[in-house]
DNA sequence: TTGCAAGCTTGATTTGGATCAAGAAAGCCG
DNA sequence: CGGCTTTCTTGATCCAAATCAAGCTTGCAA
């Protein structure tokens, strides 16, 4: 069940990088690999948070709902953790999980977690980095929501994912548009006009494919700023 | 400098209270212990973390900005930390803050609280539990902001400061409404409009007062969820 | 290959909330 | 106690974004 390449994956992150090779040994055993298909939830918010889970490989989707409106809070790509916080305090999900690709999935029984926290200092010192860098993810979407209209959260967007495969003005929306639409707190329709309307700023869509051919003029108009923009810090 | 209540303040939250009585000591040498007037900027956003800080006594609001725009993103009351992850991890305050009453408070030198926090296990430990609450409060602030309009949003705040002070249907806002309404993400204007749409509803506004004289009523239209409105879950 | 379902785009219309513009009330200070 | 500033309220207007309503494209499955 487990193979070797996916227990190096997991090794491989920053929250299990440090921690005593027995403790991790002890993580794995627990530990269940599973293989998903796209479109199977995997948490309904609410319930108790009895793993922690890992991706591998593919993309989740975390969702809230509430009278009977859904928005996307966030996409997760590998190799990535989530629900941590929940699984930490013990506490219910605060949000949903569903595939949205084909995924390779790690489930940690969250009493494990907890055991080896109380136990693993270095794994402990992991969790707070990786807790405070979550935290700090989330307040800087936080201001991108409260202080931007939705134009200019598309376009930081676009300039945020653009630096992060590389600048080359070239790269693929790793989500469909409806999703990109809800995550960034709009309607499908006006996330198409938004496109349409970043056009002159050089802005070329097609299909998932951007290519973004004017960038300063993109920059003068989205004004990004390191303390809502930049990814870890 | 040090008062003896003060200390004890400090030692009394759960962020203090399982710490070694060395590791404790050794914070409170390197502490500064000061009162500020209303109005001081304290933080800057983008500025270096210098300290931790608590509030041992009166209010202060921590707020963002970002061309010329600015929002209330939280205001903390006595007693309690704030700006930790900034702090823990060494990375730039991404809020400003300001004192919005006469505040007593407590400034701790990052650098004391990260060196403590690599030596004191149960402080690691406390520090995981106050990220992870931080980190839920702002999942449901978020989904409270991408999932409900304004006058749910004020509805369900009046709901949540009646429940925390004490349920009697009578309690007094504790911020200025002006920040309320940035706080709630709406102009002071609307604000002042939903308290009105909701006179229906059995809200009655005299000045700071509100009384709540139709719980029922107000719940039917406000749908709390646990999975947004509830405190420290 | 065809047919169907789902996603995307475009246009027309509506609407929630922002902005503008005055007054009214409530602190605050000399 | 005035006189001043700031906040709060109320009304009129405007605008960004949602909704409604078709077409159109894409991708899968029979």
């Amino acid at each position: 069940m487990i193979r070797p390449n996916d227990a190096a994956d997991l090794r491989g992150l920053d929250i299990f990088s440090g921690m005593a090779e027995s403790n991790f040994e002890a993580l794995l055993r627990g530990a269940y690999f599973q293989i998903f298909p796209a479109g199977v939830d995997l948490i309904v918010e609410g319930d108790p948070s009895d793993f922690l889970y890992v991706v591998l490989e593919g993309a989740v989707e975390l969702f809230a709902s509430w009278s009977g409106r859904e928005t996307t809070m966030a996409t997760v790509h590998p190799v990535s953790t989530f629900i941590l916080a929940a699984s930490i305090r013990d506490a219910p999900y605060l949000m949903s999980a569903r595939t949205i690709e084909k995924c390779r999935i790690v489930l940690l029984p969250s009493s494990d977690v907890r055991a080896v926290f109380g136990q693993d200092t270095a794994f402990a010192h992991a969790v707070v980095m990786e807790l405070s860098q979550c935290y700090r993810a989330l307040v800087k979407a936080t201001k991108d929501l409260k202080l931007r209209n939705s134009l200019e959260r598309l376009a930081n967007y676009l300039l945020r994912q653009n630096r992060r495969s590389g600048g080359s003005g070239m790269f693929e929306l790793r989500t469909e548009k409806r999703r990109l639409a809800s995550y960034l707190g709009m309607t499908p329709e006006n996330l198409s006009r938004a496109f349409r309307t970043l056009e002159p700023y050089g802005v070329e869509v097609n299909g998932n494919q951007i290519t973004l051919t004017k960038i300063d003029d993109l920059t003068i108009l989205a004004k990004p700023s390191p303390l809502i923009d930049d990814f870890s810090r």
